[in-house]
DNA sequence: CTGAAAGCGCTTACAG
DNA sequence: CTGAAAGCGCTTACAG
């Protein structure tokens, strides 16, 4: 039942535990005698190395420690963040590294801790984390790098998406189609993202003259459907009186939340309001009607992660920073020329 | 920047890397004066525990791989097996495990033999998978729990819903608030679930005198929303003439590709068509009109999968097959009484 | 080309 | 209560 050992393959093919690695690992010279005899008894046994053995030599796990920072579920399942996940996934096992992944509702070191215990090669922190948490996991000295984090932190490898560039091409967009009465539903502006997407929204729109947007700025607390239905609930009234002919949200969870509120009170999209998300999350395509968006590569952003990572593991010198990812405008069913 | 070692430690004491291990682990004696010492400097130097080193001796990783048999993207983000994952990973923190997450697009014993070389304590097999990996896994004599596969296999520990009943809910539901003329989407039929969905449905519609529903059953080639709408294009023509009040696809994922491509037609849903789905993935409610189905309890299946795998791993005796979990109807706006 | 020895960082009897 | 020794399953110089 137990796993056979090299110890054993040895055994029978009467040579040693040198030889029988060195064949094994491919490293070092072997007789082909010797190479077909172990490797008859490789097959014949279904010898599978021990990885944790080999780990203890190597002083190399050759797994990944993802870190999800999310004070609730979904976790991997997540629309935007799932997305990412998946992709490291992929990428990850190209290039040989399993992948653990974990989360940590309580945002403390625990988890953390619990990887570096784990001895992972790397770590990919993945949302929002605080500047404590990346301080104590730089004091280990462990790799790292931070996908789509809160915020910047100085030397730290950090894959972003444009999106900034992202807001202003969704000004540009409403402006261009003749809107000017432009609800926000603004997500948590702590977060780094929610903040240059408005940031980069605002500015464009005063750039094309347009003053009024700034009153019709919702600020929500979370990023989630739930909240942007909600918000639309209580801010109808206002929507309603204020004329708007289109609804941007600085994420497609909240955009979508804000339209299901408005179809249910029977406003006709792109009819009536034209609405704009931003993350293209799968559902974004699927809502009826589907969503225009900003397109923020997920796929990109974990393949990156990975590499980079792997970069950093290998010690390679001069890793470079990468460049933030190209947002890309995708229309949809849910926003019309005026 | 390399982790301090208990060698290390012992030295700086005074003491002797027994004598630290005892106090670190909590298991055996120790002095008042050394447990001082000792813990002082785990503090001071930051000593992470080398669980590689501590796996290699007991034996035992305390590490889990969940294996993910999909084809294709999405994986850990999949509207259905992302939250079994999700709750999996809180789960399994609880226990103390972590969680290895890999998927196998070519259905291999690839990625299975990968987590039998890491020496993970048990495996969590979702989705489909052929009977010869089961077959494969089980000659290794690794505990694992299946989730939600293709098909019961003898011996096995498998995690399911009542699918067979699910199925005969949503047929009584339907044929109580008057439908008789139901177009069903049928999902692969090779996939236990969706063919207790249909078996279920299906037997209870004839009890309720209904045979012409047999006509209407369409097959999917697949369980995707692309394949729900792709099904109602084709048969477009067919359901306007047939006059069907109702539709119910197995997945959630198909009859809201189906819902689709009515609302594009213009078909009011409820008010034209009835629409059922099967799972309760999250966008079933947040979709426009939210859409009535079956629940199925998947942070139960991911929750108990991992116990019953720590009871086995932990090999407690006569661990018991569980029961399989119970659906629910949940009715939302997508249906109404004729 | 091969084998004996040391060592990766722990834990666990065992003797004291 | 403590320490020396052996061992978990490998790899890696080193000598031959």
């Amino acid at each position: 039942m137990d796993n056979p050992t090299i110890k054993e393959i040895a055994r029978r093919a009467g040579v040693s535990k040198s030889t029988v690695s060195r064949i094994i690992s491919g490293n070092g010279y072997s007789s082909p005698e010797a190479r077909d005899k172990v490797l008859g008894l490789v097959e014949e046994m279904q010898y599978k190395p021990n990885a944790v053995a080999r780990a203890m030599v190597s002083q190399r796990t050759h797994n990944i420690g993802v870190l999800l920072y999310r004070r609730e579920l979904p976790i991997a399942s997540h629309p935007f963040y799932g997305k990412i996940v998946d992709a490291v996934l992929l990428e990850a096992a190209r290039l040989n590294y399993s992948i653990f992944v974990t989360t940590d509702p309580d945002m403390s070191y625990r988890s953390a801790d619990f990887m570096i215990e784990k001895r992972v090669d790397g770590l990919i922190l993945i949302s929002r984390l605080q500047q404590n948490v990346i301080d104590h996991i730089t004091s280990f000295g462990i790799p790292f790098v931070m996908v789509n984090g809160s915020t910047d932190v100085d030397g730290v490898i950090h894959i972003v998406n444009q999106d900034e560039e992202g807001g202003r091409m969704v000004a540009e967009f409403l402006t261009q189609t003749g809107h000017e009465r432009i609800f926000v539903v603004a997500g948590p502006q702590s977060h780094r993202s929610h903040h240059l997407r408005l940031k980069g929204f605002t500015t464009s729109i005063r750039q094309a003259g347009i003053q009024e947007a700034d009153a019709a700025i919702q600020s929500a607390a979370t990023s989630t459907f739930a909240e942007g239905y909600e918000i639309m609930s209580r801010e109808w009234e206002q929507f309603r009186e204020g004329g708007y002919t289109a609804l941007f949200a600085t994420n497609d969870m909240l955009a979508m939340g804000a339209m299901k509120f408005l179809l249910e009170q029977s406003v006709r999209i792109p009819e009536q309001v034209s609405v704009v998300g931003f993350d293209d999350v799968d559902f974004a395509e699927m809502f009826s009607p589907s969503l225009t968006t900003v397109k923020v590569d997920t796929g990109d952003m974990g393949t990156q992660s990975v590499r980079l990572l792997d970069q950093l593991i290998r010690q390679e010198q001069n890793v470079a920073h990468p460049n933030q990812l190209v947002p890309r405008l995708i229309v949809r069913q849910s926003t019309r020329s005026l």
